[in-house]
DNA sequence: GAATACCAAGCAAGCGCTTGGTTTGTAAAG
DNA sequence: CTTTACAAACCAAGCGCTTGCTTGGTATTC
């Protein structure tokens, strides 16, 4: 019996078509280079996209190798030559996203200049990953911590320790320019909570846009100099 | 074999004395004297209890029926005599949490008077519900809500919404009074993320009080008038 | 003596992962 | 332009284990 008999080739993880891609921004093009992170029309780029979805609508634990390898077109076997156990592709969706967005996040930045504007552009900067292409990800990022084991856990908690401390010296700059009145790490761990959380009800059909969001969410963080 | 042997009785579900219990407020009380939750010290309290907090500490997914037999002291089996199955246990924590802080928060309302009263009297609802002794159910009802059915969801999901128009009224009386300048629900939505994500980092044993941490959410919620 | 609460044993299904072998892509050698 | 060689990518099959849950029987309680 002939492989083809059983499954279009065209499905296959290296030989899928490229579709809805949008083109990559400098950034994220420049940790692709680096060899960093998988471009996503590569054949674990695709595999993490995949898993990151199913990842998120199911959960890590309830996503069996055989809904991994359906996803993608291969036989779940096949997973484990490009990863060699489930958890290392949580890991790899983990940290991928992760290191994305502090890219993403020291771009924006960089283009802000007073207090205000710098906590603006990270506040849209974390919904539009919450809420945008790299959402499933983020979301399981929040939501399948306890799946990782312990070094796992410590290999992303250095990653996401280089992203919190962007956070943590814009707020602590707000405040010393007296926008905001309350302990910055406080102020970051309410926002962490309120930003994602907006996962579960934002949707993108409604009358809200991201950026109106955003400033809602500044409105309640900072107050006016 | 006798039983005795394998097992101390004294860790049977239905002999384990009471430790470390506090004495129910009025108003949970009321709802175990009218056969709505399960009081504590009941065999079927105590199995809701422990399974709260694996399904904390593990995820509802990677708790079997064995770690719950164990850590109530029975045999896995038996607790298909208690629950049809290992959903409807979880069903059952996210219900009565939910039930128990809607009591609650009806019973804080009634003391507050002006609407920015109520809406710390509610912030410090959520924070005891998310912080103390039923912590653990309220971070089930959190993270594991994909693990529910569609039928438990809806159910589930209409609990919540008594819930919810407590806050929303409250936040919409603050609104016409002038102290909040954004949308109640999306308010709502934003400190419902803010508040059920203290649980990842706030820690008793350090030097803000829960009513501190109250009191800053609420300075970012409304502004004084 | 009936109902309740439990134990001991184990079944069927599903799980992550391994194995041995085949196909495919690539690139140098003829 | 073939041929040869080899590694990467994949399939088909299934192993060993764990899972939620069932069954038949036994103490305990009122």
């Amino acid at each position: 019996m002939q492989q083809q008999v059983l499954q279009d080739p065209i499905l296959s993880i290296s030989n899928l078509m490229p579709q809805n891609m949008t083109q990559p921004s400098p950034s994220h093009q420049a940790l692709i280079d680096q060899g960093i992170i998988n471009a996503p029309d590569s054949a674990k780029g695709r595999l993490l996209q995949a898993a990151a979805t199913l990842f998120k609508e199911k959960g890590y634990e309830r996503t069996t190798v055989r809904d991994l390898g359906k996803a993608v077109g291969i036989q779940s076997g096949s997973l484990f030559h490009h990863y060699p156990n489930k958890e290392a592709i949580l890991r790899a969706v983990m940290e991928e996203t992760i290191l994305l967005n502090t890219e993403l996040m020291k771009a924006a930045l960089a283009q802000s200049d007073k207090p205000a504007d710098k906590v603006l552009a990270l506040i849209q900067c974390e919904l539009e990953s919450v809420l945008g292409e790299t959402g499933a990800a983020m979301t399981v990022l929040v939501y399948e911590w306890r799946s990782l084991k312990d070094e796992s856990q410590q290999h992303i908690l250095k990653l996401r320790g280089i992203y919190e401390d962007l956070w943590i010296s814009a707020l602590s700059e707000a405040k010393e320019a007296g926008c905001v009145v309350i302990d910055p790490f406080v102020l970051r761990r309410l926002l962490t909570g309120a930003l994602s959380w907006t996962v579960n009800w934002y949707r993108h059909e409604g009358d809200m846009t991201i950026d109106q969001l955003a400033q809602m969410t500044l409105s309640l963080a900072i107050k006016p100099v």
